[in-house]
DNA sequence: GTTGACACCGAAACCGGTTTCGGAAATAGT
DNA sequence: ACTATTTCCGAAACCGGTTTCGGTGTCAAC
């Protein structure tokens, strides 16, 4: 791997000068006449000179590295998300010469470990933190070592840690409100339970607009499932079972509204004819179910983009209390809701 | 990033021993006596050290990390593949405390000039290479370059480099056998083009079981998508409107049968009743679509751990002749596909 | 009592950059 | 003309490991 020839070294020597003169003129410093400057360039091109990033990262004592660890269940739910993300996140690295180093937590029953590992070995230099629960270890320790990170998503200890979310509360507010005012009351939701602190909070969102229409939700109309297809189909029959069965169902994510749908189909009724379904997520296979899916949606690439950004400032040292951005997220509406039967 | 404080030198002078011993100890050597093996260990973990992985890749002249950068064009088709075979291969590279450097080549016009930069810099020692295509550009520059790497897939260069692959093109072959047997006889494609070399090698297994049966297919049924669910829509409806309407549509892949399955309905027939469809992937939404898709699939975890250990072999110098790796796809049936009308 | 082999360990070079500190030359100030 | 600044560059230390090459000390062999 060590092919391409020129080193420091050997640039300074063809140079006539020395590394450190050679070193700081190509980081631009102040202290270098423009002329060499120049001439330093010029010959770097010519030579094909390209510093070492492993001596590099030695000597500024930086990694200039920043590490993302998968959580181990990721299910199909969440698979164009993550690979959408990550994507967009080591795009936003890399016009900051920082490199994205991807880990794998399954097999590992610790959510820390992973962590740990690449801290210990001192591998990155912050972390970006997905899928965070409300009570979430990860958090907990990084906080506790004075890791840098930046959370995609809160925690119960959100004040304390820089993060980016998008306000899912709201978006199930406001769709909850569209279904009152299609006529629904018998509004129904299918929830993730506590693996994504988000679920409880678009739980919130749900049943605080229920509350401020002045409507009523039974104990069994919020179910929890496991934000996969599956389990939609399974709570979503359940709620179709139920003695007075819903007219409209949230869902926590579009993979459990599949599922819904599918459980409704089952039921032998239709949507949104007898039954509306709501998602969260803006999958595009939602487009082409039958009926196409109304979801919610932001888009995962400024999401991205975004952590990115914030993560560079934690870096710099900024406060995390200064970096915690709340986005709102769309209604698209595509044919999978209609009034009331 | 340097808080744990001690680093190999305070090792040594704490064990009254040199920096070489304490070196060689910890890595095992023989020429150490156990005894003081066992010294350097414990006093190692007593004062919690643990080596600078910076110091250590300057010094071995390796990064001990792998380079995988997603293509730019990534559409939510491949997204569950991408983030599960990232998940996959990250996990079989820790046990040999390899790290997976994942880029972006999002926004850059030249497919090649990530792996440019990466190899420039010295970041990485090899590469996995996905989403092959038959004329590889990135295949091509890394052969030249002499960067060991292996692709996930084949392409037209497939002897000169280490690849493993899916037998895609066995597989659509049996499916179209399949079908056959049901009793179809106009069978249709809609392919991937030459996005994919997969693409044209399912194709080819399509054309051969069809000739093979001594079934014509007319020029037009086999069409070109681009992987996506709406092209699988668009292409879907001009095969069901075309003079002889096909029976079975194979589809290069899920997200492209579930907009046949649209345009299917959106022609006011019925899946499998009137038209048979089956998808390639096997992607856990499948299982939720009216009817359940039919397709085929390998398990993608295993494709990765594959891969990684292929490029293992590659790095230790294997000739890559020896390391072209080729699976079968296993033929899913669920309800989309039935006896011919 | 040498000698040779062997088991263990240390000094120092090295990997390839960055950074501190100071010195020489050129310029400005009086 | 002589000092005081600047401007520009070099020597050397440093980052924290690995590896080469010897150099002791011990023990068996002769």
């Amino acid at each position: 791997m060590t092919k391409s020839g020129a080193n420091l070294n050997d640039l300074a020597q063809h140079l006539g000068l020395s590394k450190a003169t050679v070193s700081r003129a190509l980081n631009g410093y102040e202290d270098i006449s423009e002329a060499t400057k120049r001439r330093v360039l010029e010959t770097a091109l010519e030579l094909g000179y390209e510093p070492s990033t492993s001596a590099r990262r030695l000597a500024i004592r930086q990694t200039e590295t920043i590490g993302l660890v998968l959580p181990a269940a990721t299910g199909e739910a969440s698979g164009s998300f993550i690979s959408e993300f990550t994507a967009s996140v080591a795009n936003a690295l890399t016009p900051q010469g920082f490199d994205l180093l991807v880990h794998s937590s399954q097999g590992e029953s610790d959510p820390v470990s992973g962590y740990r590992k690449l801290v210990r070995a001192r591998k990155v230099d912050g972390f970006i933190v997905i899928r965070t629960r409300e009570q979430d270890a990860r958090v907990d320790w990084l906080l506790e070592q004075g890791v840098p990170f930046v959370a995609h998503g809160r925690t119960a200890r959100a004040n304390e840690h820089a993060w980016f979310d998008i306000d899912a509360g709201q978006a199930f507010y406001q769709a909850t409100q569209h279904l009152i005012a299609l006529g629904h009351r018998r509004i129904a939701m299918i929830s993730g339970g506590d693996l994504l602190y988000s679920s409880r909070l678009r739980e919130q969102g749900f049943r605080e607009a229920m509350k401020d229409s002045g409507l009523f939700v039974p104990e069994h109309y919020v179910t929890e499932g496991d934000l996969s297809g599956l389990e939609g189909v399974r709570r979503g029959a359940e709620l179709l079972s139920a003695p007075e069965r819903p007219t409209a169902v949230l869902c926590v994510n579009d993979a459990t509204a599949f599922g819904m749908i599918k459980a409704v189909r089952d039921a032998g009724l239709r949507v949104p004819h007898d039954v509306s379904v709501i998602g969260y997520d803006g999958v595009a296979l939602g487009e082409l179910l039958d009926p196409p899916l109304t979801t919610m949606t932001r888009s995962i690439g400024e999401s991205g983009q975004m952590v990115a950004r914030l993560l560079f400032e934690v870096l710099r040292g900024a406060s995390p209390r200064q970096h915690q951005t709340l986005w709102p997220a769309e209604l698209l509406r595509r044919a999978s809701d209609g009034p009331a039967p």
